[in-house]
DNA sequence: CATTTGGGGTTCCCTGAGGGAACTCTGAGT
DNA sequence: ACTCAGAGTTCCCTCAGGGAACCCCAAATG
């Protein structure tokens, strides 16, 4: 958790990363996206410490991200994505571009995603909601919307 | 920074959290994104300590993500995104996205954009590279990269 | 010349979150 | 009765974030 509650600020990033924000989540986030459900699972997988997965396990439940659901009759649980945690997946995929770009280096990404609906080994591109044409940094401009905060010192 | 090395994983979500999974990181890169480009506007925007905001920004130069430009005669510098930056910058744009559907409320988003290409308020849609179709948590199979780690354990 | 101002940081101390390892609890299996 | 495996808890230690005060430099001001 940071220190600053960064769930009151006017900006929908700030909100996001109320959500999973904190050192590890979306690598938790992650691990289940890619099938790893199970406590120790995750927890051998990323080699965090156990108190910290509990917490951000706990935190990503509670915030309707995650689904905690029991899979026998002995108290056993596996995680798995809501609707609201499948789409903040969204997210991953383009951090997942950006780095096989920018960071991957000689070896090249470590993991390749196929498209189902073309079969293709493919990236995501981001796209107007509108017309869709290509929409990146200086694509856009910034106004002010209906939640905007009484001073406009915030943005996003 | 958080204690583990995410650096060292061979995973793009990992490597990308080493350069902006500090807490503020993704704010301070979008007050530059929007304009704030000096220590002292971000500093009182994001009210962060200015030891953080100082390790910050090194932090993201360091990394080749933003630019420090002087902009007078003075030691005064200006903050600017460079073209790794401003990729970057899509990860923001698909988390206010996801911030404004899942966080917002009653308000509404806090802030609105309007697409130059089509001059409408748009929203950033992730689409596949190949085919140009919708690309989602679910419309993916993960198959390991030439960049995979030897035991193929980790993810991404 | 001495002083003020303003940007851009440093330094200091305090608290609390992450790491690590050990411990616990529960309900099977044998 | 004993062991086992999954899913956490508990405890201690260290280090990173918060906050406030301090510093440095160059120009403007008196």
């Amino acid at each position: 958790m940071q220190r600053t509650n960064f769930a009151e600020m006017a900006c929908s990033i700030a909100r996001t990363l109320d959500v999973i924000g904190e050192p590890w989540s979306p690598l938790v986030l992650r691990d289940i996206w890619v099938g790893m459900n199970r406590f120790d699972q995750i927890q051998a997988d990323l080699g965090i410490s156990r108190k910290v997965l509990t917490e951000r396990l706990g935190h990503l439940v509670e915030h309707g991200v995650l689904e905690k659901q029991a899979y026998d009759n002995r108290p056993r649980y596996e995680y798995v994505l809501t609707e609201k945690g499948r789409e903040l997946v969204d997210v991953l995929m383009v951090m997942v571009g950006w780095g096989d770009k920018w960071l991957a280096g000689e070896a090249g990404p470590p993991v390749l995603y196929r498209h189902h609906a073309c079969g293709e080994i493919a990236r995501v591109d981001l796209r107007c909601s509108q017309c869709g044409e290509p929409m990146h940094a200086d694509d856009v401009e910034v106004l002010p919307g209906p939640g905007a905060a009484p001073q406009p010192a915030s943005a996003g």
